[in-house]
DNA sequence: AATCCGTGGGT
DNA sequence: TACCCAAGGAT
């Protein structure tokens, strides 16, 4: 690892502050550096491409303008805004931490990153995050852009994914940070490693921070950052319910409140491929898995959808989810974690597997 | 420390 | 197809 004298740090903290205040994206919660502005967008971009984000971020922000609105919404007014973002738990973290903030701190925000790393869903990077950009704290905002960045220009090779890489990085950045501008440093380092110094095909020769950057000098930029890899999803298989009135009503079911996609709605999933299963035989599961009971005498008709199935990729499992459709002749009573809705519903969060489900019914429904 | 928790885009 | 990548945090 290579260590940077007084002057070559002064050098780079004028370089890339130069170029930042030049050449920095303008982007949405950039318009001011409220708490409340950088907190959510830094939560919104945790995993998430800025693109993706920034239609979450200005309809997030006409539904809810200022924190003490969003502390009085309700969990699934959140997840509903949220549905499709991913990672749902930082949805229902905002509202606590909101909550928090309004109810038990009288609207004040910690203005530490040690403070605020004690609130639900603020990490390191986070924390570190606001307090520099909002506080004004020189403290480092170390997130994937940081690790790819400062392991090229200083040749550190701890691989990023294990446990030690954060107290590495931090002993690493924190002298590099300026104490009057602790923000635009951060916020630079990000906009330098999503422009030229990206994981895929970066720019090297071109950055602003050439003459500093190690692994471009001596050409193994290749070999920077050092990051272990991640483990295969493992394959699941599933068998959604489309259980339907003949007037389009539909069973919805909410997911249990921990786990994958918790709390969000979807048609009713059995486990495994259940395209051979009798009636009887689906109803029996359906009132294992969900409390949900009707009779099969009940099931006016009973159709597969599709030839194929629905696929979709989490970060740790792959699903492959068939399709069946029941008709039923009126509807009948359900648990609290169900609901008859019309099969295009527009009030409950729906995760992008319901999508696309939904998308493939439609594609292939007979009638 | 290792695992869990989403999604969309790129190659 | 099967990876990898993108402004991580909680348990």
């Amino acid at each position: 690892m290579i260590q940077w004298d007084a002057a070559t740090i002064k050098q780079f903290q004028d370089t890339l502050l130069g170029w930042y205040d030049a050449h920095g994206r303008a982007l949405p919660w950039r318009r001011d550096h409220a708490p409340y502005h950088v907190w959510l967008s830094e939560v919104m971009l945790q995993q998430t491409g800025v693109q993706t984000v920034i239609p979450y971020y200005e309809r997030w922000l006409a539904h809810w303008p200022t924190l003490t609105d969003l502390a009085a919404a309700d969990e699934a007014a959140v997840l509903k805004e949220w549905a499709g973002l991913g990672y749902y738990s930082r949805a229902r973290n905002l509202l606590k931490t909101a909550q928090i903030i309004t109810q038990e701190r009288g609207g004040q925000w910690p203005t530490t990153a040690a403070g605020l790393k004690q609130l639900p869903g603020i990490g390191d990077y986070v924390a570190g995050a606001v307090a520099s950009i909002a506080f004004g704290e020189p403290v480092p905002a170390i997130d994937g852009n940081a690790y790819r960045v400062f392991a090229r220009l200083l040749l550190i090779d701890t691989d990023i994914r294990s446990g030690a890489a954060q107290r590495v990085f931090r002993a690493a950045i924190t002298p590099l940070i300026p104490q009057d501008r602790p923000g635009d440093f951060n916020q630079a380092v990000m906009d330098l490693g999503s422009s030229y110094m990206t994981a895929k095909h970066p720019d090297s020769a071109h950055s602003p921070v050439a003459a500093f950057d190690a692994a471009y000098q001596q050409g193994v930029t290749d070999q920077y950052p050092v990051k272990s890899a991640k483990k295969k999803p493992v394959a699941k298989t599933y068998t959604a319910l489309v259980l339907t009135t003949p007037d389009g009503q539909a069973v919805w079911q909410q997911r249990p409140s921990r786990g994958l996609l918790a709390s969000l709605w979807t048609w009713p999933l059995l486990t495994g491929d259940q395209r051979a299963a009798t009636v009887p035989e689906l109803l029996t599961q359906l009132a294992a898995a969900h409390a949900i009971t009707m009779a099969s005498a009940a099931v006016l008709r009973d159709q597969s959808v599709g030839a194929g199935s629905v696929t979709h990729v989490f970060t740790h499992q792959h699903w492959t989810v068939y399709l069946r459709h029941l008709t039923l002749a009126a509807p009948t009573a359900l648990p609290a974690n169900a609901r008859w809705l019309p099969l295009a519903q527009q009030t409950l969060a729906e995760p992008t597997l319901q999508r696309k489900m939904a998308a493939y019914y439609n594609k292939n429904k007979t009638d």
